[in-house]
DNA sequence: TAGAGTAACGAAAACGTTGTAGTGTTAATA
DNA sequence: TATTAACACTACAACGTTTTCGTTACTCTA
């Protein structure tokens, strides 16, 4: 049996097709007995409206796209997991299109949701498009009508509404809590700077020492190249992380910038027998099932990553739902938190 | 500048709508200095034809629907991205519905996509509809003739494509490796057996067991409860291992049916202060980050996520692109691979 | 120069809805 | 008896495409 539709209904009772969605809606236009003919017969052939005709008549589909760099990854299936939540509360249905840090694929991908499946973005910009800077798709689809709300990877140049973490004051808290450990050589391990996120919470290590008066020494500062966030590479990041750890033997504590620095950094301290918190404090970002299934379990500055989503699908969704055009854009900052456990 | 359409470029360029269209497909019927001037008008501001409107008039959507029990969650992410990798690579996009695990959500989930939103499913059930066997929904979708190919969890009861793990095989593997290291008494955790996957690893763990004439001890099954599965209750359940293991001291390997289970041994282990591998040798199931960079790092059994995902893909596109009805029911199986690391 | 052929374009239907604007029919009112 | 009101229903346009089937206005041929 193929799909009811209203055309079919109205040929098989011999009423016209208004009438049939008049009578499905309920409306005083019709008899009683004809709508409980109507209604009795969808019931038991199980009509449904047809989502696509209505998009088209309404002019708006009732989804979000979610364009996002990667999803085997803690934190935006966490955001995501936020976005999905409140956006069915509200009625609307999501589609994730994923970038896989490329720019072509951020483009391609957004090209294709453009164009009439949604009714706006929910996007967190890939690496390459951070280090292009190159806007243009952005720019062209704001341009059309299509609001985009940008979570976590935003991009100063554009003007939208975003929801981010308050990576630099996060990072500052995990420092200032390891300076009153009576931690004297607290080691940073981080991204390259075009990583945004990576860059606010290394000024926030800078910033937190700096508060404290305890000298920066560019020595304990470890710049991971991207390549290693292959987990394939991951023997060789650590091998990495160890070098660097033999090389500086004074380290007593480390912030990591995500969690896999942090474990990786708690797997090299162990080859090198130190003891996980005596020797050596660990503290990540990020508070994934990485931290909490860890032995020992790794304290972090959690990111919220599902307030951040629900945040996020709000702003869209009220920019959606708004009259007015003229709404103001928001950038909302959510809190992090900072988790204490077994490694520090 | 609001999205452009046909109907306006024609407008402005003082021809039909149909030459408009025929122009951009590079019809043979209009002339090339009409067909030059539209494309170029098109171009100039960006023309894309509206999905929606595609959609309704050659009746497919050109996206799949994946309703899947959770998504922060290694396995179902790779799963995931294996889908879309395929989906994408064919021209499909994704939409996804979760289930979080409730039989209500699955079904307003499905139900909501079905009505002209995809052209099929992608389906993992939620272990409340595995205990429900309530599979009306279902029944309904396929009998409406939109195809259903279910992954990973499926139901026997339902005839249509589907994907799986060989997870009795992988199991199988992992306790004979287990035995072959001379392991004498060993242990299983596990999940109760109306989770399909719990009940079809222990039975491969069982029959490992026999085949090595390996006397089953019923002590040695811990099978745990749903209500350990939320992350916040992790302390209370390696409490509950710790019990376990203190109460079973001559344990001296553990096979645990998925990452999370097996982590929580180890953490046990470590509090009970048996050395891992040299006093208990651990593996796991699911090869996720957790294993990854877990120290010590966790053997496992890898179910290929990424394989299954694409293979799930490849079946549905192929069914839906096939025009022969009459297409049998598939059911692949995707191997398992026994992954040593440090835990053994 | 009538007929055919062709190049270049337009009209309209269809996909499934919804809402506005009719169209009959019957009953109540002046 | 003529006008109006209420009722119960239908026609139609619109959303943006594509495609089939016209419809012009030429040009060529005999």
């Amino acid at each position: 049996m193929q799909k009811l539709t209203l055309k079919k209904i109205a040929h098989e009772l011999d009423v016209s097709i208004s009438t049939v969605s008049k009578a499905l809606k309920d409306s005083s236009e019709i008899g009683e007995d004809t709508k409980d003919k109507i209604k009795a017969f969808a019931k038991l052939y199980n009509y449904r409206p047809n989502n696509i005709a209505l998009s088209l008549k309404n002019q708006n589909t009732k989804t979000l796209g979610i364009i996002c760099p990667e999803i085997v990854h803690d934190f935006f299936t966490t955001v995501i997991s936020g976005i999905e939540k409140v956006a069915n509360e509200r009625g609307y249905t999501v589609i994730i299109g994923l970038s896989n840090e490329s720019f072509e694929k951020e483009v391609t991908n957004m090209d294709k949701l453009a164009n009439g499946s949604i009714d706006g973005f929910l996007l967190s910009v890939s690496k390459e498009t951070q280090l292009k800077k190159d806007y243009h798709h952005l720019i062209e689809t704001i341009d059309q009508g299509m609001p985009i709300v940008m979570f976590d990877r935003t991009v100063d140049e554009i003007e939208c509404d975003k929801v981010v973490v308050d990576d630099k004051e996060g990072a500052k808290k995990a420092v200032l809590k390891l300076i009153s450990e009576k931690c004297k050589n607290i080691a940073i391990i981080t991204t390259e700077d075009h990583v945004n996120v990576g860059k606010l919470r290394t000024s926030g290590y800078k910033e937190a020492l700096a508060e404290k008066k305890v000298p920066l020494n560019e020595a304990f500062i470890l710049r991971l190249d991207d390549q290693f966030n292959d987990d394939e590479n991951h023997p060789a990041l650590v091998k990495h992380v160890q070098n660097f750890l033999a090389e500086n033997p004074s380290i007593d504590a480390i912030f990591a910038v995500n969690e896999k620095y942090a474990l990786t950094a708690i797997k090299a301290a162990r080859a090198l027998s130190k003891n996980i918190p005596n020797d050596l404090k660990v503290i990540g970002f990020s508070d994934g099932v990485l931290s909490k299934y860890a032995t020992p379990s790794l304290s972090t500055v959690s990111q919220h990553g599902i307030e951040l989503g629900k945040m996020a699908a709000q702003l869209l969704i009220e920019r959606i739902e708004s009259k007015e055009m003229e709404l103001p854009y928001r950038t909302e900052v959510v809190a992090t938190e900072l988790i204490l456990r077994e490694s520090t």
